[in-house]
RNA sequence: GCGGGCGUAGCUCAGUGGUAGAGCGUCAGCCUUCCAAGCUGAACGUCGAGGGUUCGAAUCCCUUCGCCCGCUCCA
């Protein structure tokens, strides 16, 4: 009898973090990158199976976004929901990152006290001196908004005698700084040096390039998108409301990589700008909030450890007018959640800032002849504007994660204690076809219907076959690496014209007809 | 960037100054008519890296890299 008193474990906190990694590398899922170099940190490379579950999720993705979008659903417009694909490239113009915000956001110098270890950012600390600083005085640092500020302005008034200034530190002269007290020290002098984080990685274009020629690796494939946006309405006949979409890798120097796959420093994104009109955007935020969702539910994280949740206005960006986050309860973060998807409302910022920037000004805007007063002739006048944005941005190393993490199943009553279950659209090894024994005709037949289920289904995923040892190690491999059916020959298959097929998560056999496994298997594989 | 923990075979780990080990996995052969079964055999190690102390270092010291946890950060 559990006690009511404590929260029983999630099945995401029940699972050990060491345990799924071990059989990521075990199974060839995720490897550390450059390993026998001893590793580089933030850096991870995927495996056969890693790479092949990657692509499938990716593939998912795509199909559901690009090809056959939102499932065919309407939209609020009561129209089916149109995107068109794009692939543009890591580097573009640095002025791309100055029209974005990212040359000025990516990078907050910080400054670390010594003695209690904590971590300011530069530019919010300030200080109080003496008015007219003279050479002796002490400087009392605090951070503007926090209880720091209080604290020291009564130390500061005790010494100064009410007589005081505020500077902010970075106008402090560093000769001076061994007598600055940190917001929260005992002594004085503890701050190191302002520290520079850039978080865009710096690169350079030319074979001689030099300080000029400065580039940077994208921090996000949407700003190729706003970039094209004006390329691609007028060269696809595309109509507000329409998505453009993109997948692609993506790089930062995170400040501190952290938790398996999850925070890399180079990984890959899937991204949809959506444009529409400002009057109807709070509407398309919705639909596409609520699809999102959905879209990670069918593929295999239905369940408690997903939720939607939405950002909390005094957390959104300044441009933002609203945010959710679809989240998954990684074993790292149980109790709470992690990002897989943050799905903003970005109003027109984005557009707004390249037309700035390029100079291209009111020629960035969508000329809609939907909209408008009516003319004599009875057709609307037209209407030129930014179009708004959604931006439902996914990370598919985190998918891959949480799908690693949703699958990984621990059950010690079987004989292969270690599941993955993954959803059969992502599974890497879609099928494996075993002769019971290595004799008697069996590996014949099992060889022609490998060869048949491989023509058919190859496409999708691997399809393996196994002669050598045991089937019950046969079916445990399979279980680890997550393939969720096996069929095998057996006697009655020679006389019979039938196999078993075995269900990965329950380990129940059933009898099908040889000639149905394909039709079977298309059922489950939704092919 | 700070603090703590860890780093030995593919995986899990033992080995605290004296010949690098175990279990599992992998591979080969035999056997095998449904769940990591059995028998026989085999391969596999920069002991994370570099330096130092020592007659001798996986072991002690220094430096460094990586992973995990906590802080910090996450436009």
């Amino acid at each position: 009898m559990p006690d009511p008193a404590s929260n029983p474990p999630s099945p995401a906190t029940a699972k050990s973090m060491d345990e799924i990694m071990a059989l990521c590398k075990r199974r060839g899922f995720v490897f550390q990158a450059s390993e026998i170099y001893g590793g580089i940190n933030g850096f991870w490379d995927y495996g056969p199976l890693g790479a092949q579950l990657k692509k499938n999720l990716r593939d998912a993705w795509w199909q559901d976004v690009v090809m056959n979008p939102c499932w065919g659903r309407t939209g609020p417009s009561g129209e089916r929901v149109r995107t068109v694909p794009l692939d543009s490239t890591i580097i573009q113009h640095p002025r791309v990152w100055q029209a974005s915000g990212h040359i000025a956001g990516f990078n907050d110098p910080m400054v670390d006290c010594r003695e209690t270890k904590q971590r300011y950012r530069y530019d919010h600390v300030q200080v109080f001196t003496r008015q007219g600083t003279t050479s002796e005085a002490p400087m009392f640092a605090f951070v503007l908004g926090t209880e720091t500020e209080n604290r020291q302005r009564k130390k500061a008034e005790k010494k100064f005698d009410m007589k005081m200034e505020v500077v902010a530190l970075s106008d402090i002269a560093p000769a001076d700084w061994p007598k600055v007290l940190a917001p929260h020290a005992e002594a004085i002098g503890t701050l190191t040096e302002p520290k520079q984080f850039n978080l865009m990685f710096k690169t350079y274009v030319g074979a001689t390039a030099g300080e000029d020629d400065v580039a940077y690796l994208r921090p996000e494939t949407a700003q190729g998108i706003f970039v094209q946006f004006k390329n691609v309405v007028d060269t696809t006949r595309v109509k507000i409301p329409f998505g453009i979409a993109q997948t692609g890798k993506a790089f930062r120097n995170e400040v501190t990589p952290r938790n398996f796959t999850f925070r890399s420093r180079e990984f890959e994104q899937m991204e949809v700008e959506f444009f529409c009109h400002e009057s109807e955007a709070l509407d398309w935020f919705s639909f596409w909030r609520k699809w999102r969702m959905e879209w990670w539910e069918s593929i295999g994280l239905a369940g408690e450890n997903l939720r939607l949740y939405d950002t909390p206005q005094k957390d959104l960006a300044h441009y933002a007018k609203a945010g959710s986050d679809v989240e998954y309860r990684f074993p790292f973060t149980a109790p709470g959640f992690g990002e897989l998807e943050g799905i903003a409302y970005r109003g027109d910022f984005d557009l707004r800032q390249h037309a700035e920037h390029s100079g291209l000004k009111d020629n960035l805007k969508y000329f809609d002849m939907t909209r408008g007063e009516p003319l004599p002739n009875g057709q609307p006048k037209g209407e030129k504007y930014f179009p708004h944005v959604i931006e439902p941005s996914a990370g598919l190393d985190r998918g891959v994660l949480a799908i690693l993490c949703e699958a990984y199943t621990k059950d010690a009553s079987r004989p292969s204690p270690e599941i993955m279950r993954f959803h059969p659209r992502v599974a890497p090894i879609k099928a494996a076809v075993f002769p019971l024994v290595n004799k008697d005709g069996m590996p014949e037949v099992a060889d022609r219907l490998h060869a048949e289920l491989q023509g058919r289904f190859g496409r999708s995923g691997f399809i393996e076959t196994d002669a050598k040892q045991s089937i019950g190690k046969r079916y445990a491999r399979m279980d680890e690496a997550g393939c969720p059916y096996c069929f095998t020959v057996d006697g009655d298959t020679l006389t019979g014209q039938t196999v078993t097929v075995r269900d990965r998560d329950t380990g129940k056999q059933d009898r099908i007809a040889l000639d149905k496994v394909g039709g079977f298997l298309a059922g489950k594989l939704g092919a």
